[in-house]
DNA sequence: GTAGGGTTAG
């Protein structure tokens, strides 16, 4: 049987073989381990059985199953060992690793290697070297470990070192040092070393290319798959290299260098008796990826025409097209082609579902998640974050509900959708909860550190937005700046928000267009009206935004407030864009501050055009011409809304109360 | 398919 021990009859009777034997069962040629221990017993010592089963326990992350195998065998070679100490490696657990290094009674090279790797991997490059100085002879494996560490760690000067006093390299020595210049940007060396590479494999050239696409080199990508694809070595994966270019071209949005590409691969090889993998010819991923370069480019007819020529579609194919029209908000061929689908899986549902969630038609997404034969976290998440965009907060927490019945767990996604919940609603209580939700089961990254502050401020707990600011330390985005400055202006801390904003720029965080709508906003709070003018016009000079008609709002609101009321109209007559409703509010408001009946006219009948059924500017003017004691123009207005069929709204009880 | 190095497409 497949577990050699000594003693199996006293094992067997142990709890923790118990426990083993279940655990390791399922890698033992299928079968549960039978308890008869004459024919255990009798079994010959099969240590590579045994290695096997620890190497499988560790492939599937159980490596301290492994380490308890590993404890109770009696009979252990090197290659034990090593799996064992590999696993380690392979968990980043060095102290272990190297504990069982130490101990082990004979190493090999591998056994050198692997501790090595495992330094590398921990980024204890030193460690590492001390091994690769100390250990009795080398192989290429041992070399290459340590170039490739070097190169890996950006110590491209040590790696070289290495690679130029290596007595024989073989190709793998080539292409870690290679790709080493590639990580580091060095495209040119690159270059050099794969043109004077004496013999590539099938992975130097894709490795090369991808590489420059990664580092914007497209058309050097280009240039070196012509030069070297045609010759002898390397054109096995050359479709594989053509492929990475039609779809790094197509991520850069040139879906016409991608389907120059595309057309200079043939359809069907005319080499005949070679085999299918080894033929140089469009595959079903360069279809593929030539259709998702045209829907980058917003071409959906061009990738349809596509996606028809084909003869042989897979699901990634249907997918991609499907997604394509969901996300050209073209619910209607999405659905069309969604049901005309092989066997849509799980990622078609979701697009769907996805697509019909973001653009609010919430029935439908709901109706295609009923209908799904299986749902996973994504899909739940779609139709979660679908409620919360559409303003369905009760639905979005009865689905959150749902889900949690349903034994799906949250992930940062779910959470961030039900933190956004809480801020629209002002729920703080809830958003406390999901907030501890969220220290138990995730580690936040920049985004839900985010939408943590942004529910804060937007509940006014304006010190704990701060707090998981400040935690954030260098770990923040322009998000998390401008979620700070906002909660703070918009909670009346204009001080708060324009230091804030003052120690981002020192930083060289580069604000946003939203960041000024917050720092102009603290500026009309505050009464800062040179410093906001100063931070208005800094928008195009310093930063290149143009202004949008928000800032204009508050530039108007800014000085409206000050008084300067023949300055904003100023402002409103030579603004770029049209003034909306919170321009001609700004200044509707001033001006019953300020009493200035004229300019309030203008404003108040700007607003009527442009919110034709509100009542609010026909009060507001009415109000003011009362004050003045213009009767006559008060009476005027009050036709007015009776002609234009306006009624008070209870907000304005103020004019019930005046005109009886 | 017992352990170690580089690396490639949607």
């Amino acid at each position: 049987m497949a577990i050699w021990c000594r003693n199996i009859s006293s094992l067997r009777r142990s709890a923790i073989n118990r426990q083993l034997s279940h655990l390791i069962a399922p890698y033992v040629s299928g079968q549960p381990i039978r308890c008869r221990s004459t024919k255990i017993s009798d079994a010959p010592p099969d240590i590579r059985r045994v290695n096997k089963n620890i190497t499988n326990l560790i492939r599937n992350g159980r490596v301290e199953d492994a380490r308890r195998l590993f404890g109770m065998l009696t009979h252990r070679n090197t290659v034990t060992w090593n799996s064992m100490i590999s696993g380690y490696v392979q968990q980043r657990e060095i102290v272990k690793a190297r504990y069982l290094f130490d101990k082990m009674p004979q190493r090999d090279v591998v056994s050198w290697n692997v501790m090595i790797s495992g330094y590398l991997s921990c980024r204890h490059l030193e460690e590492g070297r001390k091994l690769f100085d100390e250990m009795p002879s080398r192989d290429f494996v041992s070399w290459n470990t340590m170039i490739s560490g070097y190169a890996k760690a950006g110590k491209m000067n040590e790696a070289l070192k290495l690679f130029n006093c290596m007595p024989d390299k073989n190709v793998v020595s080539w292409n870690a040092v290679i790709s080493g210049f590639l990580r580091n940007g060095d495209v040119k060396t690159a270059v050099e070393y794969f043109k004077r590479m004496p013999e590539r494999d099938s992975a130097s050239l894709g490795a090369l290319v991808s590489g420059l696409i990664q580092n914007e080199e497209l058309d050097e990508a280009e240039n070196v798959l012509y030069e070297f694809g045609e010759s002898n070595d390397g054109t096995e994966d050359l479709i594989h290299a053509y492929n990475t270019l039609i779809a790094g071209y197509g991520q850069k949005g040139r879906a016409g260098d991608a389907r120059r590409l595309f057309d200079k691969v043939p359809s069907y090889s005319s080499a005949q008796g070679i085999s299918r993998k080894k033929r140089f010819e469009r595959n079903v991923v360069s279809w593929n990826s030539m259709i998702m370069a045209y829907i980058k480019a917003g071409d959906m007819v061009s990738s349809r025409e596509l996606f028809d020529q084909m003869t042989e579609r897979d699901t990634f194919s249907w997918n991609t097209m499907v997604s394509g029209y969901v996300h050209a908000s073209n619910m209607d061929e999405a659905s069309n082609l969604f049901s005309k689908m092989r066997n849509p899986d799980v990622l078609s549902w979701n697009s769907i579902i996805s697509g019909y969630a973001q653009t609010g038609k919430l029935e439908l997404a709901r109706d295609y998640f009923e209908r799904m034969p299986q749902r996973n976290r994504v899909s739940w998440n779609s139709m979660i974050s679908g409620c919360e965009r559409n303003a369905d907060y009760k639905g979005a927490i009865k689905l959150f509900m749902e889900m949690q019945q349903a034994g799906e767990k949250p992930d940062r996604h779910t959470l961030s959708s039900l933190l956004s919940v809480c801020a629209e609603t002002v729920a703080l209580f809830l958003g406390m909860q999901i907030h501890q939700l969220v220290s138990k089961t995730v580690i936040p990254d920049i985004p839900l550190n985010n939408s943590l502050i942004t529910m804060y401020a937007r509940c006014g707990a304006i010190h704990e937005a701060r707090t998981i600011f400040d935690n954030m330390k260098f770990q923040k985005d322009v998000i998390s700046w401008n979620a700070m400055v906002g909660g703070y202006a918009s909670h009346g801390f204009a001080f708060e928000a324009l230091e804030l904003f003052e120690l981002m720029k020192c930083l060289k965080v580069r604000p946003t267009r939203i960041t000024f709508i917050s720092v102009l906003n603290a500026c009309a709070h505050a009464g800062l009206v040179e410093q906001g003018r100063l931070y208005f016009k800094s928008m195009d000079s310093e930063f290149g935004i143009k202004p949008e008609v928000e800032h204009f709002a508050s530039l108007v609101d800014i000085v409206s407030r000050d008084g300067q009321l023949e300055e904003a109209m100023k402002v409103i007559n030579t603004m770029p864009v049209e003034p909306d409703k919170a321009v001609w509010g700004a200044v509707l408001g001033a001006c019953r501050v300020h009493n200035n009946v004229e300019f309030a006219r203008i404003a108040a009948e700007a607003l009527m055009r442009l919110e034709p059924e509100s009542s609010g500017p026909y009060c507001l003017l009415y109000n003011m011409y009362a004050d003045a004691g213009r009767w006559d123009d008060a009476n005027g207005i009050r036709v007015l809304m009776e002609t234009n069929n306006i009624r008070k709204e209870p907000a304005y009880s103020r004019m019930g109360s005046a005109s009886s």
